[in-house]
RNA sequence: GGGCGGGUAGCUCAGUUGGGAGAGCAUCGGCCUUACAAGCCGAGGGUCACAGGUUCAAGCCCUGUUCCGCCUACCA
């Protein structure tokens, strides 16, 4: 018989095909008037410099099957697409390409930059977002939003303003991170510590006047000269006689006076501490309050500075060196010692952070916060799972301000002047043209951009057209998950709260599912530089699309992180072909439309499978409404392979091959199209191009399948019904099959070899049971003959098995081994005795009997009893085996 | 320094109110049974990190120990 399915499925064609179909039948647009149920995500914004990496696709394939799942049961889903201008990272790549060319950005000037950043995005900028094709992603592309589009610009200056006028935005001289290879200020979260085995060095700063002096330690002794005191504790004995006298500073010859602060620690290194207030926070501080001099000896370059003296032009390393030579050289350097400590990189390009002092923007973050801790403590917001919470709060209430001005050219230019005049500064969202307070026009704008986090901060409703009152916004926001990695809780998630609250006065998302990160397959993180990175695109290359979804889905259990290898996504491409060929095989008999079919005639493998599709579709809808993708993928991997492949379709052969007479053979097809039409429909989610390709060819399914409906698992409205006794019924049946299975296999018969068996029970209806459905077991476990009996003496050559009521009795003349037929009866019987003692031990334990609940001890006797007459029937058959051998 | 997560079969991991230890892969044995060898049938394999405690009952709850990982931090 033919199928109308070639053999093997071949995905590459059909996920073009079909991803071709749906953008062009417009079937992932959301409607912005429609009284259906809202459903909205907004994608976490991949970098537009990005190559899709594993990270993305998991992200990606979570979301889409959330989508496609809420458009299945009915929903006016949207999912707002798009990426954003990653500031720093862009200009790096854009910079770089130029540099190349012999070109520095300098020489173009700001303007020609900024043009040649906007041409690289034309040309690559899409690149991300094809790959995010590739996989399937059922994004509303008409509504791609870019960070710095018009429209998402101007929210961004909205905000900026009205932040500042409100005196949550403001301008000062601090000490940041700096990073001396980007040129630009870093927020505290941009900076990665690393620990480092690092060397503190001890140096003598001797007095001015008479003999010794402090010994303090560092671990950065180039910054020494940038000094302008040593600081001890002022109840610190061992220093009582310092205070008041000066120190000349090593190598450059300064004086500096030795102060008193509680800051210091008494008990960690010496005890006294040197004070470099340009190049450390601390210093900065402790220089603040005791009016010190803050003199910059680290460029913004890392190169020495003028005030370096003699270092001057040295890389800040290269000066290290040479600092700790002369000091040396000098007498000064009392000890080295080896020292852990954390050091701080920049998350962009991994050079050392050094601290700045620099004048910065910040956003005064500590009103934000308190709205956007109450918002999850209120359950307004819920972090999913749960564990995330805690890390978002303790974030929360330890939040610092945050520096938002960055120093380079690509992004949103501040919206902020100043007066060349009189240094009036203007925060506005036009350029003014004068300044109010002198009427000069020479205004400046400050040449600073904006960190790119601070406007992916309002991606929830920048993107559906605020400050304007959209329909959109009416429609979607606040939207209802945000799906993303924990790796940008606090960069994103908790920004996007602060700000959706500040300004929407509503939270951005409903539920926030904090999804793995994909490792290689040892744990490590995968990276370019380790070489460890397995590319999405290779592997939907080698094994397609789905295969990968459905790895992915497989293994998101919530709360660990995913180890990825291929021999894996090899498994499961292994499944989507088996579904291939399950409906390759269902095609050989279903040739019409059955979905009006009403049930009839069903077997019990019928009814047995239809009360697992019921089954299997809640589990399915529960495992998703709670995140549960594993669950997800697991139950319908269960489903699909070992129930209905292995089981259903292998006891509806003889049907459908019309052996059993026309009624059973319509029944058949009639079940067999309805489960395969409804298991369709739960794996699209995961896996959308193979389920669409089978469904374009299921006689009957109209249109696309994701414009089909979910299957009910309410039984009023379902055409198919839960069936416990059919479960009771096969589970019986395959205990039987599983049986004969097991001693054929055991006893090394082969498949091909037909089988004669006795089955004896006492137990009228298992006799029946077995008698209705005589013909599965004949055909699944390979009978040539099948006697079914109330009672009776045990033939002579025969192999035993028991499954609950039935003794089954399999008939080995001329091949029966005795010996080895013994031996494992004996090793059932050893295993079922294991069993035993531990119930008995229950059962005999008068705490269980009178305290554990009813139902429990109720069914540890069951237990007990089941598992007794089996045993027994068991060692009955044992004995007569040992008699025959001793004969 | 503070916080969090993890340690279950050879490997990767499930295990949702405490009540008979599971899956996939790998391994071993048997099969070209007319949807599928990317397959079918069968089998073996675990002191649930360690030590205590609560309980009639602990992989699950509590305490401590240990190992691994991550986040966070202004002690030079």
């Amino acid at each position: 018989m033919d199928s109308i399915l070639d053999k093997g499925y071949e995905p590459h064609e059909v996920e073009k095909r079909w991803y071709a179909y749906w953008e062009a039948n417009n079937l992932f647009a959301a409607s912005e008037d429609s009284n259906r149920p809202a459903y909205s995500i907004v994608i976490p914004p991949p970098n537009v410099t990005g190559v899709l990496h594993m990270g993305h696709a998991l992200n990606i394939t979570l979301q889409d099957i959330l989508c496609r799942y809420r458009r299945l049961c009915g929903d006016n889903v949207l999912w707002m697409p798009g990426t954003d201008h990653a500031g720093i990272a862009t200009q790096n790549v854009v910079e770089r390409s130029l540099s190349a060319q012999g070109i520095d950005r300098h020489q173009l000037g700001r303007e020609k930059f900024v043009e040649k950043v906007w041409e690289w995005r034309k040309t690559y900028g899409s690149a991300i977002i094809n790959q995010l094709k590739k996989l399937g992603a059922s994004c509303d592309w008409h509504r791609e939003r870019f960070t710095m589009d018009e429209g998402l610009s101007r929210s961004v200056k909205k905000v900026f303003v009205q932040l500042y006028e409100q005196g949550l935005i403001y301008r000062g001289h601090y000490i940041i991170n700096w990073c001396p290879r980007c040129m630009t200020a870093l927020a505290d979260l941009e900076v990665e510590h690393e620990a480092h085995d690092g060397t503190l060095y001890h140096i003598l700063y001797p007095l001015s006047e008479g003999e010794g002096g402090p010994i303090v330690a560092t671990t950065r002794p180039e910054t020494m000269l940038g000094d302008t005191a040593v600081a001890v504790h002022p109840e610190d004995d061992r220093y009582a006689a310092l205070h008041g006298k000066q120190l000349t500073l090593p190598l450059t010859g300064r004086t500096i006076p030795v102060i008193c602060d509680t800051y210091v620690d008494r008990k960690f290194g010496t005890g006294a501490l040197k004070v470099t207030p340009a190049h450390d926070p601390n210093d900065f501080e402790i220089g603040r309050i005791h009016s010190l001099p803050s003199p910059k000896v680290i460029g913004d370059n890392g190169i020495m500075t003028e005030e370096a003296g003699k270092y001057q032009g040295l890389d800040r390393f290269a000066c290290r060196a040479a600092v700790l030579k002369d000091l040396e050289a000098a007498g000064l350097l009392i000890k080295v010692e080896s020292y852990n400590h954390g050091v701080g990189h920049c998350y962009r390009c991994h050079t050392v952070v050094e601290p700045n002092l620099s004048k910065q923007w910040f956003v005064k973050t500590k009103p934000l916060a308190e709205k956007a801790l109450e918002a999850v403590k209120s359950g307004q917001a819920k972090i999913v799972p749960e564990k995330w919470e805690g890390d978002y709060y303790q974030w929360m209430e330890n939040i610092r301000d945050w520096c938002i001005s960055r120093q380079i050219w690509w992004g949103h230019q501040i919206p902020a002047w100043t007066c060349s005049q009189c240094n009036e500064i203007m925060v506005a969202l036009e350029a003014p043209t004068h300044c109010p307070t002198c009427n000069s026009s020479h205004l400046i704008q400050d040449p600073d951009v904006l960190d790119t986090w601070f406007s992916s901060a309002l991606w929830p409703f920048s993107t559906m057209g605020w400050p304007d009152e959209t329909h959109l916004l009416k429609t979607f926001y606040p939207t209802s998950v945000l799906v993303t990695g924990f790796d940008i809780l606090f960069f994103w998630v908790a920004r996007m709260m602060m700000m959706g609250l500040r300004f929407m006065d509503q939270v951005p998302f409903h539920d926030v599912y904090i999804h793995a990160l994909v490792r290689d397959e040892n744990g490590k993180k995968m990276s370019k530089s380790t070489g460890n990175v397995i590319d999405p695109i290779d592997i939907i290359k080698t094994y397609g699309t789905d295969a990968l979804r459905f790895t992915l889905t497989a293994f998101a259990a919530q709360g660990r992180d995913i180890k990825l290898s291929e021999k894996r996504i090899e498994g499961y491409r292994n499944f989507i072909n088996k579904l291939w060929n399950a409906a390759r095989f269902s095609f050989m008999h279903i040739q019409e439309d059955h979905s009006a079919a009403a049930f009839s005639d069903l077997s019990l493998p019928d009814r047995w499978i239809l009360d697992r599709m019921k089954t299997v579709t809640r589990q399915l809808a529960d495992a998703l409404d709670t995140y549960r993708f594993n669950d997800a993928a697991g139950d319908l991997y269960q489903f699909v392979w070992h129930e209905f492949c292995d089981w259903y379709l292998e006891f509806i052969k003889p049907a459908l091959y019309g052996n059993k007479g026309k009624a059973e053979q319509q029944s058949a097809k009639n079940v067999l199209w309805r489960v395969l039409h409804d298991t369709l429909i739960l794996l699209h989610p995961i896996i959308p191009f193979i389920t669409e390709e089978i469904w374009d060819k299921l006689p009957g399914a109209n249109g696309s399948i994701m414009q089909a409906t979910f299957p009910s698992f309410d039984d009023t409205l379902s055409p198919i019904a839960f069936d416990p006794d059919a479960v009771e019924q096969m589970t019986l049946v395959m205990a039987v099959i599983n049986a004969i299975r097991n001693i054929r296999g055991e006893m090394g018969i082969s498949p091909s070899q037909a089988l004669r068996v006795l089955i004896q029970s006492s137990d009228e209806k298992t006799r029946h049971l077995i008698d209705q459905n005589q013909e599965f077991i004949v055909n699944l476990a390979r009978l040539n003959d099948l006697a079914i009996a109330a009672a009776g003496e045990k033939p002579k050559a025969t192999a035993t098995a028991v499954a609950d009521q039935a003794v089954i009795l399999v008939y080995l003349e001329g091949i029966i081994d005795f010996g080895k037929e013994a031996a494992r009866l004996e090793k059932e019987i050893t295993k079922i005795n294991v069993e035993l003692e531990k119930l008995d031990k229950k059962l005999n334990n008068q705490g269980f009997i009178n305290q554990a609940k009813p139902e429990v001890v109720d069914k540890t006797k069951e237990q007990r009893q089941g598992y007794t007459e089996k045993r027994d029937k068991l060692a009955v058959n044992l004995e007569k085996i040992k008699s025959i051998q001793a004969e």
